[in-house]
DNA sequence: GACTTTTATGAAATAAAATTTCATTTTTTC
DNA sequence: GAAAAAATGAAATTTTATTTCATAAAAGTC
């Protein structure tokens, strides 16, 4: 666990002196931990003593450990964890939080996804004859994102944002048709019915969305994106770029999975926008 | 830099009895941050005036310290790096691949942004008449993202994927308007078109895009994403990613710009969306 | 290949830092 | 308000790190 964190929980179970040792370490960490034992007993106006009590209540085996400790806390850039937003803070500090919210989402979303799931997906993909995403809202993005980076396949694709669109195409699809669904909350009543449409006409149906919603339940294959939910209000939502992530990783699975020569189509279809493009002199 | 990677870096430049101090180190660094001196004297069969040479010879101020940057270099449990992806990778290791890879981008697009202006773009945001978010295939699906979320904030906000429909905005754009133009490359001719077109009527041009571009030139404000060249074909772009995340930010800014008030109103637009959601129940 | 110079190394001495001991002060409890 | 408990710091001790200096090894030089 991260000193500066704990320092702070144990904040009320220290002694008059030994919080001052703790104002001063949260204060500056990074100065401590080139001090010696005595130069912190100064700064704090405590004895040096005090600063191994201290040390040893945050069950460290002494002064240097401790240092050793604070230093691996400080070393994590910080290691991404959910910061929430305040009111108060500066552009520097919100672009900070939510940058590190965005990837500690991203280690938790790759965490709840399971490898033999998006192996079976891209199977599936492979070897559909048409592919739909839909979504609505935020997801109607990554759905926008998935027909952009399959549509460069060959192969069949659409995307609907659009509910009525989306059940038309649901009750005309057929055997051989992969509809992937997505929905952070798993909980939009018309997306869960157009998961359950296209399933009755055979198609398979693989969903992008958070584990045991009504959503996963209608779904063939469910490629479950837990991220930690976004109670605040003032945090943007970091689910859709989870599944932008996960639309990258099925699009690898694809490309892979196709060969070779299926890649020298790829290249050609990158090197068609070179012309719309200013030459890069650099 | 990671020490470890010094180390392994100058083990050329070290003498004999140095490298085995360095050689202990490298082979088990995680006992050695825990022993004294003299025990890691004693295990490379050196002398401890050699580990004191040998610590400052890779620039550290004697052992404590150079113990305080092992530290550090060991706790990066894994440092978030860009991993390619490679043929042979099973689902498991090009999905790890992937997220990290996006992980390091986002961390590599953060550095790259400067507080500042994004305080400015968020000044000018939340001043403007009408906000037009322009961007052309996996940027547009960014800026399709930026509207929907700037479209909550009950101000006039477009979106266009189209050029002809970019180029008919940005002629008609006047002072007090911004015109977002979002593109990786910065190298896209109609979208540096459109941010000229904008500015030559008066418009504040933010562009969204890397360093030193051909658009970065035409923009009033650059909000500079830098990540890492997609140099290879199996690896998706993540700077639409990182382009997300700035989005997240400008529209926080944009919140807490507003103050309160503004956010009640937010909440309202999130109650609205209850009715077309199945019941939680856990 | 012998001689000089430079560099590398470790034993011992010294210095610095951390820890322990213990007496004193402060706080808590009854 | 006295007794017990806890907290604190001065000083002593111990541990750890660094410096000094003499010696050994390696690298040049003729």
């Amino acid at each position: 666990m991260n000193i500066l964190e704990k320092i702070t929980n144990e904040l009320d179970t220290l002694s008059k002196s030994e919080r001052k040792v703790a104002e001063v370490i949260l204060s500056s960490p990074n100065t401590v931990i080139h001090s010696s034992i005595a130069a912190l007993a100064k700064q704090a106006n405590i004895s040096e003593p005090t600063v191994n009590r201290f040390c040893r209540r945050l069950d460290t085996k002494g002064y240097p450990d401790f240092k050793l400790h604070l230093a691996q806390s400080l070393a994590n850039g910080t290691p991404y964890v959910n910061r929430h937003v305040d009111e108060n803070d500066s552009a520097e500090e919100y672009t900070s939080k939510i940058f590190e919210s965005t990837m500690a989402n991203l280690e938790l979303a790759r965490k709840s996804l399971d490898p033999t799931l998006i192996n079976r997906s891209v199977d599936v993909l492979t070897q559909a004859n048409k592919i739909s995403f839909f979504g609505l809202g935020a997801s109607a993005i990554v759905a926008h994102d998935a027909q952009n980076k399959f549509f460069r396949f060959n192969v069949p694709v659409v995307y609907f944002d659009d509910i009525l669109m989306q059940r038309m195409s649901a009750i005309n699809s057929r055997q051989g048709d992969v509809v992937i669904v997505i929905s952070h909350t798993g909980r939009t009543k018309s997306l869960v019915e157009v998961a359950s449409l296209a399933k009755e006409n055979d198609a398979t149906v693989i969903g992008i969305t958070t584990t045991d919603t009504p959503l996963a339940k209608e779904c063939s294959i469910v490629l479950s994106v837990d991220v930690s939910e976004d109670t605040d209000l003032y945090m943007p939502m970091s689910s859709r770029i989870a599944q932008l992530a996960l639309i990258d990783v099925l699009a690898t699975g694809f490309t892979l999975r196709r060969g070779s020569k299926f890649r020298d189509n790829l290249k050609k279809v990158k090197d068609s926008l070179r012309s719309s493009r200013f030459d890069k002199k650099d």
